[in-house]
RNA sequence: GCCCCCUUGGCGGAAUUGGUAGACGCAGUGGACUUAAAAUCCAUCGCCUUCGGGCUUGCGGGUUCGAGUCCCGCAGGGGGCACCA
């Protein structure tokens, strides 16, 4: 590629090109520096802005990256596209007179450092440091107005003890669920010794302990109840156990596929004690809430569909045992359909297994028993199977079911009627109830079972006459789900034997479910209820590189909180910082956290306010989610000793109604980041605000208000014949071929051309650095704002650059003389045509830096600059309303020219330029006549015209079409169109 | 399998509530300037055409005076979830 970006022999000493941008660049960040251009005031305090003040009133504005991982790699032009976004909005706003706040820091606990200090002997701490200095320096080059008096990274011990701080609220609080909320709402976090008063008062039963007083259990029943309650508690169900990363995972951390979302290694579920937060607590309101703050609809969705709330109905089943009658309770969406089950399934880890009988009953058929001798010896051996199989191998088995008759029967309580109870994998023990009533005339998977093991079949629901639904599905063998359905009785009359008067006949699917509810609830055998596909979130980890825990166990086991005074719990030095790992298959294997190899970190005598005792420590660290968490409120005073964030700067920057788009939900105003954090990082910091804000730490309901997500930028690479990657810069572009594409050619080899990433692999990156050295910044700005909508993704064509920079430079031409650099912009008044598109310029450009549309507000910057290039002299009147209005996107030459037209201050405060109304709009414009929709003559008009007159023109000017006879009807819209339609 | 989004010239992309499709930029073509080149400036630039016009927003229908925009069906591409009862 020809490259005519450098300086030129012959080129005007004042050329606006590569080397000159450089130095106004440096030049003005450093300025900006000294001057603290971009401190965002505080309410009260030393956060002033760059001339000493506090906020006094003005408005807020909060705007926000998604803080990056300071990964050792560098940069590429695709990582800042969201940063850049940010900083154009934080730019423009600041210029609408506002308190701007914007600040950058780092996320930097996590695998990659850890991995690093591994391969170089280094403490992480080292490699990370040097990281984020590298990556602080390649973003400030970019001409970023951050704060940079608050900036921190989450390793900071300083932010770690509130990250540390905050977990200790979280377990010392329970979700009360009938506390009525300041909002209004029901339901909320309380700390914990509200829950224990009311174990002590008898005002709620002990769980397990029932009629027992608070007071005589001891220390450890006590703590076991309380870890039951806890939002973040002990867990002992199965967790997700990757043997391959040597650690326990979230569940948004494990693929469809059962595998590590990092590395791709198997996960097996194991029952280990973990940490973990009760996050389902919150997932009506994580729902409910989506409808109070501006996010894209399609992360909204995403959030939707991982909580998973979905509405049916608890129903008890009694079942006979030897060890007398047990319950089985199940949960189904379609308690309508009780009459068409026929069978009930339990998942293997279901309570109800320890009650199968130790021989089969009579008559049940061999392909029940699985070749079993026992019910008991089947279940074991089917439990044992389902435990060693990952979510991967389950995939594997492509829907096809497994299972076997436990021996126990469970009688339909609508019905009376008596129905085999089978253990498969196929029902899972943490969604639901664990048991579920089969159906199998309306799901395809409980069909699929019935077949296989020679159960029967009975549909419940036919179709509306009309309805979309499938007929020969009913009529057939498949199972059938209707939506819009009927339930009838009639063709399951026979299978009766008890219907307590309850009839669906003729009754729709909706009210039908209303109706069983209702009856379930009345015969005190069920319940309407809700339910979650989410989970409560895995919160430990097996890992070096993370926050410690601030727990403590004493001899007995009991965890104890650390008090507040002794965070933070700084991470000790241990001899070896990488992860144990095994054999990604070995599911037996255990978790060994790299903390536990300091035992005299580990081992410590306390005294917690009983004299000193001794205990040892939690060794497993937060995930990394955990310091993302929370990170935008430390913005706001990284330094405040005293608070997580205080209460009269939190309300001032994030309150409810902080500033006219606030809203009631309050949060950041702006948050910028990729949709790839749609369900994790977003779905775990509201779950922890939501806790905040119930514990009174806050007064937004919500972090973020306003959520924005960023395209990515993609690229083209190429491969030779023999597929491999050859650099792309070094590929030229032929003319098309016959078949309409271009060939492409590297070193005169034929290359082709693929599109995805940009990456190191593919030999396809363009960095930050090449842009400067060969645009400058603000081109490189300029073009990422100008490639299109800033929501989607597009390619990266480093060719089309040169647009941008020709911009620039024609706009540098309009005001410096190239040969002297001598300013030559003209005090006299503009002619009427500049001066309509001036403001007509300003009014577009504002309604496109309102919408986040920098790509459209640069195309009509060009238009005016282009109309300014062709005057005899440019007016300095029209000429710096432009340069303004760049400014946000181009911020280093607009300063540059601002300042060479004679002003002192920095542009960054100049306010935002005004439209004057008496020059917006058109002298004239164009009004088309359609004749059946086909434009037949155009008429140059007033745009204030009256339809009669604008009617009266266009018919006189398609009369000869229209052949003298009376058109049929005639559509104007005064002045842009006239629409007729001729006689037959 | 279920759910969501996208599809406009050679390319990136513009187009209020349905109202002149193709703003702006890249590439291309012709010209000016120059010894020459670069840079710069001017013009041109969807397709077809018998020069009247006709066609054109992935494809096929529909609603409408009028559809890139709304509705139905289909194709291609991208994303989310996936034995969730």
């Amino acid at each position: 590629m020809t490259d005519n970006t450098q300086a030129h022999e012959g080129e005007p000493a004042y050329r606006y090109n590569a080397k000159l941008a450089q130095s106004i660049e440096e030049k003005w960040q450093k300025t900006w520096d000294e001057q603290g251009t971009f401190w965002a005031a505080n309410v009260k305090g030393d956060l002033t802005d760059g001339n000493g003040k506090n906020a006094d009133g003005r408005t807020p504005y909060f705007a926000m990256d998604m803080f990056p991982y300071p990964s050792g790699k560098g940069l590429h032009v695709g990582h800042p596209l969201g940063y850049l976004a940010t900083d154009v909005v934080s730019r423009y706003h600041r210029m609408k007179g506002e308190n701007v706040l914007h600040a950058m820091g780092y996320d930097a606990f996590g695998l990659p450092a850890e991995q690093y200090a591994v391969q170089t002997g280094q403490h992480p701490r080292v490699t990370t440091e040097q990281n984020i200095a590298n990556m602080s320096r390649q973003l400030h080059r970019m001409g970023l107005s951050f704060d940079n008096r608050r900036s921190f990274a989450t390793i900071d011990p300083d932010y770690m003890r509130w990250t540390q701080w905050i977990f200790s609220r979280i377990y010392d609080a329970w979700y009360d669920p009938d506390f009525i909320r300041r909002d209004g709402g029901k339901g909320s976090a309380r700390p914990i010794s509200e829950l224990v008063d009311k174990f002590k008062s008898g005002a709620k039963p002990i769980p397990g302990f029932e009629g027992r007083a608070w007071d005589e259990l001891d220390a450890r029943q006590q703590a076991d109840v309380l870890n039951d309650f806890r939002l973040a508690y002990i867990s002992k169900s199965p967790v997700n156990w990757c043997p391959g990363l040597g650690t326990v995972l979230a569940n948004e951390e494990v693929t469809a596929e059962g595998r590590s979302e990092r590395g791709n290694y198997p996960v097996f579920q194991r029952e280990l004690r973990q940490w973990s937060m009760r996050i389902t607590a919150y997932g009506h309101r994580l729902i409910e809430d989506l409808d109070t703050i501006d996010w894209p609809e399609k992360v909204k969705l995403m959030q939707r569909n991982w909580i998973g709330e979905s509405h049916g109905a608890a129903v008890h089943f009694p079942v006979a045992s030897q060890d007398g009658e047990q319950d089985m309770e199940v949960y189904t969406t379609r308690p309508d359909t009780l009459f068409g089950t026929t069978f009930a399934v339990v998942s293997p880890e279901h309570e109800l297994l320890e009650h199968v009988p130790s021989a089969w009953p009579q008559g049940v058929p061999e392909a029940w028993k699985g070749g079993y001798a026992t019910p008991k010896e089947a279940v074991h051996a089917y439990r044992l199977a389902a435990e060693a199989k990952t979510a991967k191998d389950r995939v594997d088995e492509g829907g096809e079911k497994t299972g076997l008759f436990t021996g126990l029967y469970a009688t339909n309580p609508i019905t009376g009627k008596q129905l085999p109870i089978f253990t498969a994998d196929y029902v899972l023990m943490d969604y639901g109830t664990g048991a579920i009533m089969a159906v199998p005339g309306g799901d395809q998977r409980d069909y699929d079972f019935a077949v296989k093991f020679g159960l029967p079949v009975i549909y419940t629901v036919k179709p509306l006459p009309g309805s979309n639904d499938d007929l020969a599905n009913y009529e057939g063998k498949a199972p059938f789900v209707s939506h819009d359905g009927i339930v009838i009785n009639s063709a399951t009359d026979a299978t009766f034997s008890k219907g307590d008067g309850l009839s669906l006949d003729g009754l729709r699917v909706d009210e039908a479910i209303d109706k069983v509810i209702g009856w379930l609830e009345a015969a005190g055998v069920g319940k309407g209820t809700v339910s979650y596909r989410l989970r409560d979130w895995l919160f430990s980890r097996q890992r070096y590189w993370g926050e410690p825990f601030p727990i403590v166990y004493d001899e007995d086991e009991v965890p104890h909180l650390l008090p507040d005074s002794m965070l933070p719990i700084n991470l000790p030095d241990v001899p070896d910082y990488s992860p144990k790992t095994f054999d990604p298959q070995d599911a037996e294997s255990n978790p060994e956290a790299p903390l536990s190899r300091n035992e005299d970190w580990v081992n410590i005598t306390l005294d917690l306010g009983d004299g000193p005792k001794q205990y040892h420590r939690d060794t497993n660290t937060m995930p990394n989610w955990a310091g993302s968490c929370w990170y935008y409120m430390r913005y706001i005073d990284p330094k405040d000793a005293e608070h997580m964030v205080e209460t009269d700067e939190f309300n001032y920057w994030m309150g409810p109604h902080h500033n006219k788009t606030a809203g009631e939900s309050g949060g950041v105003d702006l948050y910028i980041g990729g949709v790839e954090h749609a369900v994790l990082h977003l779905l775990y910091s509201r779950f922890w605000h939501k806790v905040l804000y119930d514990l009174g730490f806050v007064s937004s309901s919500e972090p973020f208000h306003k959520l924005f997500n960023q395209g990515m930028i993609q690229a083209y690479a190429y491969t030779d014949d023999r597929g491999q990657y050859v650099p792309a810069d070094e590929v030229e572009e032929g003319p098309a071929g016959p078949d309409g594409e271009p060939t492409f050619t590297w070193h005169g080899q034929h290359a082709n051309r693929e599109f995805g990433k940009m990456g190191k692999s593919l030999k396809n990156i363009v960095t930050p650095d090449y842009m400067y050295e060969n645009y400058g910044a603000d081109t490189f700005r300029l073009y990422e704002m100008s490639m299109g909508p800033l929501d989607e993704s597009r390619p990266w064509n480093t060719r089309n650059v040169i647009g941008g920079m020709r911009f620039l430079q024609r706009l540098w031409r309009n005001v410096v003389d190239e040969n002297t650099g001598e300013v030559k912009v003209s005090d006299d008044p503009m002619d009427e045509k500049t001066l309509k598109l001036l403001n007509n310029t300003i009014a577009d450009v504002t309604v496109e830096m309102e919408n986040m549309r920098p790509n459209t507000a640069i195309a009509k910057l060009i238009v005016l600059n282009n109309h300014l290039t062709g005057l005899k002299s440019t007016p300095r009147a029209a000429v710096e309303p432009l340069i303004l209005m760049l400014s946000p996107i181009a911020p280093h030459i607009c300063e540059e020219l601002w300042n060479r037209l004679g002003h002192a201050e920095s542009l960054a405060h100049e306010p935002w330029p005004k439209a004057d109304e008496r020059y917006v709009g058109q002298d004239t414009v164009t009004a088309v006549v359609q004749i059946k929709g086909k434009i037949r003559a155009k008429l140059e008009v007033s745009p204030d015209i009256a339809p009669e007159e604008l009617q009266k023109m266009a018919l006189e000017a398609v009369a000869d079409r229209l052949g003298g006879k009376e058109p049929r009807k005639v559509i104007v819209k005064a002045p842009k169109i006239v629409s007729i339609v001729p006689a037959q």
